[in-house]
DNA sequence: CAGTATCCCCGCAGATACTG
DNA sequence: CAGTATCTGCGGGGATACTG
């Protein structure tokens, strides 16, 4: 990304350098470089980061409301769920409508792009949860046998 | 993970303090908590990293080099795809077969566990391709409102 | 309720140099 | 060739406090 010069000067915390002078946006919402070296890469970054996998995975195609997805997440701050959000906002896989009530209500639901990845993204998580045990043995195993190892060369 | 007081005092870089005391790991090659509160998280994290997607979809059944895998993915650095392969190996996705000769030569492949999750991950690193102009637009439409409405609060 | 703003830590990940 | 070791920076992400 290569540009460090562009850092506005009292700069420290959160909020992003690139994005358009005047534009402000929520924590950090990045601006991706548009040169094609690395597309691909981004968006990977972007859907399989810590949190999005699981909010697409939740929001099946029914709208839920922040607070339902906070709960259900189970270990996500409030933080990291705005900003997951707002990501996947930006990049045009959850649509975000506001009821404008007291207090307010707002609901988040898969785009029909967004849709398009579900399937995908659930047969994934089901995977992991059908298969944690077949993982947690292999990491038993390795990691016995390497200590065996680390002993026969250590002692 | 709350073992703060674990950790070796003169501990600064990679390794991980959890691990077995006297067994050697290659960087830090974590331990997981298998307390069962955050298992699915665990081996999300894990799947869904940084490079473990790509890897995994590019190891398809037949077996790559690591030399091979470190060119056909663009960007990885060689720690990274040590570690990634270190990883996966460890949680029984991926074989590592060395064969003593000079040079060394290692093949990297899908074990049977691994294969079942090729075919998800395959479609998911297609559907990005496939859906990259379109993210691409949503992008640039929403960066292109917020910074209207930024302009019409501001001034 | 649904966010923002701010502070701060630590672990990911790159760069570089060295080895069997 | 296929790693390991070490240093370092930066940004992800948690905690907390405040607001419309």
């Amino acid at each position: 990304m290569e540009e460090g010069t562009l850092k506005s000067p009292g700069h420290t915390g959160d909020t992003d350098p690139s994005c358009p002078a005047g534009a402000v946006y929520p924590y950090d919402v990045k601006q991706w470089d548009t040169r094609e070296d690395c597309e691909v890469r981004q968006i990977l970054d972007r859907i399989a980061d810590k949190w999005s996998l699981l909010v697409i995975a939740l929001l099946d195609c029914e709208g839920l409301r922040f607070t339902e997805l906070r709960r259900e997440i189970d270990g996500i701050s409030q933080r990291m769920l705005t900003r997951t959000l707002r990501h996947l906002e930006r990049d045009g896989l959850v649509s975000r409508t506001v009821h404008p009530t007291v207090p307010p209500r707002v609901d988040y639901a898969l785009t029909p792009l967004g849709s398009t990845l579900h399937a995908t993204i659930q047969s994934l998580v089901t995977w992991t949860e059908r298969h944690q045990r077949e993982i947690a043995a292999a990491r038993a195993e390795y990691d016995a046998r390497a200590e065996r190892e680390a002993l026969d060369h250590g002692a």
